[in-house]
Order: structure tokens, then C-alpha cells, then sequence
RNA sequence: GGAGGGAUGACCGAGUGGCCGAAGGUGCUCGCCUGCUAAGCGAGUAGGGGGCUUUAACCUCCUCGAGGGUUCAAAUCCCUCUCCCUCCGCCA
């Protein structure tokens, strides 16, 4: 939710909306009802003060009959006056809530495709043999056919080492993010439609969640929606801040809008387990927390020792909730271009307006601001390691980085012949032999 | 799944129709006092919105889990919802 006073007074608050490509005409109804409550409001605040002062005379003087009738009066007046002010007020907030957060004055202009780069990290290299889903399915690392039968499309199994590298990555990704000082957390993956609406997806997203039992509840795309109801309606002494928290859950997206595109491998799926980091911040200091995100995001990318690019992501590809987006795009070799891994947004105090998260101040409270991002999405990040950790002889090396956690060092080659039918094909399953 | 009890300020806790945004206590802040500490004494101490405005002050409305209703008047009565607790049943 936007801070509607400062669309009022502060033309770079407004202009910062404008860059995000709004549809002409919104910011001015939203201004011109806006007023208008306001005056109802006035209206409803007076009538009701006399309502009230009237209903206290009653109270201390006896049966007064001329009194109670003018207190009944009044409330009919109160009572007409109210139900315009909520009209007013459904309607106000219905347009707001359509409004985004306004850009950052840092945000470059454009779309898709005006992300401006910001730094580029190690070397990119030719295309391997095999792509990586052509790689994962010879080395039996996914298993697509039953699970495309049982669930449908963009869905997969993990199978053998696969599994074992996905709990490495998560569990290393975690206690990287533990040594930075994010408090695990393992969120709940169901939420219902207000801790959506709250952290800032609906109604914008709706078409992107699983609904679950009637409408009730909702399916999580990231931990980020849970982790952001942490400190619903708190308010922070200064000295919690900031409040670092590393979730991580299964993710489920609908991918609505995007057929055709990534249909092979794990590279955009229904269903993936995701590390994510969040931090609430004291309002002056999210600028320094982004960039603290951002440099654990760089270590965690470059630890695995991808190629990648930050890039700062245009006003019109920021979506509704992000005043600044950096995306790490890294280095895809069966392309040739760098694609998305992670991503790390400032939210400012565009979801704590709507969740009543404030940090206690001198005087008052302000609204703190909310950052999150990616620490580590499982199986993309398995798409790239697939394409840049295979060998020529077709045997994939784990990274270094992983090796303490998933128990081998590599994985021998594998033919199509060697492919189990399914996971319990009776063929032994477990580590290659170890390295070296 | 069935039956009952509960949700009040930073915390504990009183309050069953008006003088209650709310006793008392704890905590916290400031001051006093006492070699230091502890204790003691005094004062203060909710949040949000709107108006006005440079800010503050001031005015006003809302908020006693959430939403709705009854009433001139609701923390208090009624309804719905959420959450917590106890007991019974069921399943691990």
C-alpha cells in the first residue's frame, strides 16, 4: 500500500509511481477521492462529536425526553454520514491498493530489457556437450515422465544424487546465511488470502497462487509471504533492528502467462524448494541492508563459482511491491546469455503500511521497511551447476562448496542405458565412487 | 469431531451499560534523596487517522483479539470470525 499522503505533497513520490508505467488517469482518481473522503470524514467527525456530546449530557442529567430525541436525530445524521464515508473508503482503498511503490530515483527507465548492469563476475565459457536438461535426464538426476502424468506439466521428480545436492544446497545456504546473522525459519507454506494481501502480491498476482481447500488457504510462491507476517502489527524496539531472517520452504507458482517458454528441464517449475532471505530495517538504514543482502548473494553465487552479472532491474520490470530490484543473472551456456538466478528487492514501507510493522521512535513510530531475497532457488540453481560442473567424459564434479554437505565429490558418467526406469529401478543408488 | 473457559495498554491485572482510553501493580523516563548499590519519595508514560500547522502545541475521531448489531450511550449486552486453554473422543 502507498503512502497516500505523500502522493499528495511530494512530487517525486508520484513521479517515482509514474515511472513504473501506471495506466493514465489512476493517480488522479486516487487524489480526487482521496479529498473527498476526507471531507466525509470532516462531515462524520463533527456530526459524531455531537452525537457524543449529547449522549453525555443524557448521562448526567434524568429522564430528559426533548434530549433523547434530538440524541436519536443526531444519530440517524451520524449513522447516513458514516455509510457514504465507507463508501468512499472501499472505494479509495480499492484504487490504492492498485497503485504500486514508486520507483527509486536510482531505478533505470524501460522494461524487460533496460535493466542497466552494474558488474560482471567471472569467465563465461562455450556450451557443453549437453544442455542441462538434456545432462540431467541422462544422468538420471530428474524424472519427468511419471511426474508430468501425475501432476502435469513443469512438474519433475528429483531423483538420486540430485536429491542429496538439493538438501546440500539448502543446507549450506542456510548456514551461510545463519554466519551473517539470519535466524532460520521454517514457514508455514499454506497462508491465508490476508498474509498475501499483506505482503503486497494480491490483488496484483492472484493468478500466479494455488488455492487450496475452497479458497481458504493459499500455497506459498516463496517463504518471503510467511517470513513478512513475522512482526505483523508490532511495533520494533530499535535496537531488534535490523531483523534477519533465512526461511526456507517449497515454492509453488502457477507460471500462468508463460507457455512455452522454459519448458525443458527445472529451469521454471511448478514446485521448487527456495532459501530465502529477509530483513526488516530502520527506514534510513534499508539502503545499507540492500547492498548487505546483495554482497551475500554475490558470495553465495560466487561461492558455487558461477559466472554471473548484477543488473539493476528497469522501473516497468520491477512489479508492484519493489521500490529497487538487483537481479544475479548468471552465465547459461546452452544459450549463450546470462539468465536469472536470484533477486534482492527493497520494499521500503510499501507491505509494513499494510502489516503494521513499526520500529518505536523518540516520538511515535515509523513504518520500517522490508527487504527479501533469493538466497539460493533449488532447482535453478541445479540448471546451472548441471551446465557448468558436467565434464567432457560426461561425469559431474560437485562444487567444493557443496562437497561437505552432500557426501561425494562427483558422479560418474552415465549413458542413456544406464538410466533406471524409475528411481527404484533396482539399480544401486547412492554416491560415485569418491574423488581422487 | 463434541463440551466448556478465555483474549484489556510494554507486561501483569481490575473493570457486567454513562463520570472508562481504562483502577492498581510492574517496567520505563525525568527529578529528589541516600558514601556506592539496593531501597525510598515525587511526577510522567498507548497507538493510529483527520483538521490546523514549518515542527510542536491544539481540536477531533477511531482503537479494550477482528468484524457486524442493539442502545441517546458498549471494554461491559447480542451475532459471526480468528486465536489460546481445559476436558471428552479420534488418529499417530
Amino acid at each position: 500500500m502507498i503512502d497516500l499522503r505523500r502522493l499528495r505533497d511530494d512530487p517525486a513520490y508520484r513521479a517515482g509511481i509514474e515511472r513504473k508505467r501506471v495506466g493514465g488517469g489512476l493517480l488522479g482518481r486516487v487524489l480526487a477521492l482521496d479529498a473527498e473522503q476526507r471531507a466525509q470524514r470532516h462531515t462524520v467527525e463533527d456530526l459524531r462529536a455531537a452525537q457524543k456530546a449529547a449522549s453525555k449530557q443524557i448521562g448526567r442529567g434524568g429522564p430528559d425526553q426533548a434530549a433523547r430525541a434530538q440524541a436519536t436525530e443526531l444519530k440517524a445524521q451520524v449513522q447516513a454520514a458514516e455509510e457514504e464515508l465507507g463508501i468512499l473508503e472501499r472505494q479509495l482503498r480499492e484504487l490504492a491498493r492498485q497503485v504500486p511503490n514508486p520507483a527509486d530515483a536510482s531505478v533505470p527507465d524501460g522494461g524487460e530489457d533496460d535493466a542497466e548492469v552494474l558488474r560482471t563476475h567471472g569467465e563465461t565459457g562455450a556450451a557443453p556437450a549437453r544442455d542441462h536438461a538434456t545432462y540431467a535426464a541422462e544422468m538420471g538426476f530428474v524424472e519427468t515422465r511419471h511426474a508430468v502424468e501425475s501432476s502435469g506439466s513443469r512438474f519433475v521428480s528429483l531423483t538420486r544424487e540430485a536429491v542429496l545436492l538439493e538438501l546440500a544446497l539448502v543446507r549450506w545456504a542456510i548456514e551461510r546465511a545463519a554466519a551473517e546473522g539470519f535466524t532460520p525459519v521454517a514457514p508455514p507454506v499454506l497462508v491465508r488470502e490476508v498474509a498475501l494481501e499483506e505482503a503486497g502480491f494480491f490483488p496484483t498476482d492472484r493468478a500466479q497462487v494455488y488455492e487450496v481447500d475452497g479458497g481458504e488457504l493459499f500455497l506459498v510462491g516463496t517463504s518471503e509471504i510467511p517470513l513478512s507476517t513475522l512482526h505483523r502489527g508490532e511495533r520494533l524496539d530499535a535496537d531488534a533492528l535490523p531483523a534477519r531472517y533465512v526461511g526456507t520452504s517449497t515454492c509453488f507458482r502457477r507460471e500462468a502467462g508463460t507457455y512455452g517458454k522454459d519448458t525443458r528441464g527445472t529451469f521454471r517449475v511448478h514446485q521448487f524448494d527456495k532459501v530465502e532471505l529477509f530483513s526488516y530495517s530502520e527506514p534510513e538504514r534499508s539502503d545499507e541492508e540492500f547492498d548487505r543482502i546483495v554482497a551475500i548473494q554475490e558470495s553465495l553465487v560466487g561461492g558455487l563459482g558461477l559466472p554471473y552479472r548484477v543488473v539493476n532491474v528497469a522501473a516497468g520490470d520491477l512489479g508492484p511491491a519493489a521500490a529497487k530490484k538487483y537481479d544475479l543473472e548468471v552465465w547459461l551456456p546452452s544459450e549463450g546469455r546470462y539468465r536469472e538466478l536470484t533477486s534482492c528487492s527493497n520494499y521500503r514501507d510499501f507491505s509494513a503500511r499494510r502489516l503494521g510493522t513499526r520500529v518505536k521512535r523518540a516520538r511515535g513510530a515509523d513504518l520500517v521497511h522490508t527487504l527479501n531475497g533469493t538466497a539460493c532457488a533449488v532447482s535453478r540453481t541445479l540448471v546451472f551447476l548441471w551446465e557448468h560442473y558436467q565434464r567432457p567424459d560426461g561425469s559431474f564434479d560437485v562444487p567444493d562448496a557443496l562437497r561437505p554437505f552432500c557426501g561425494f565429490a562427483a558422479v560418474p558418467a552415465r549413458g542413456a542405458a544406464d538410466q533406471p526406469r524409475c528411481p527404484r529401478g533396482g539399480r544401486p543408488f547412492g554416491p560415485g565412487p569418491p574423488e581422487g
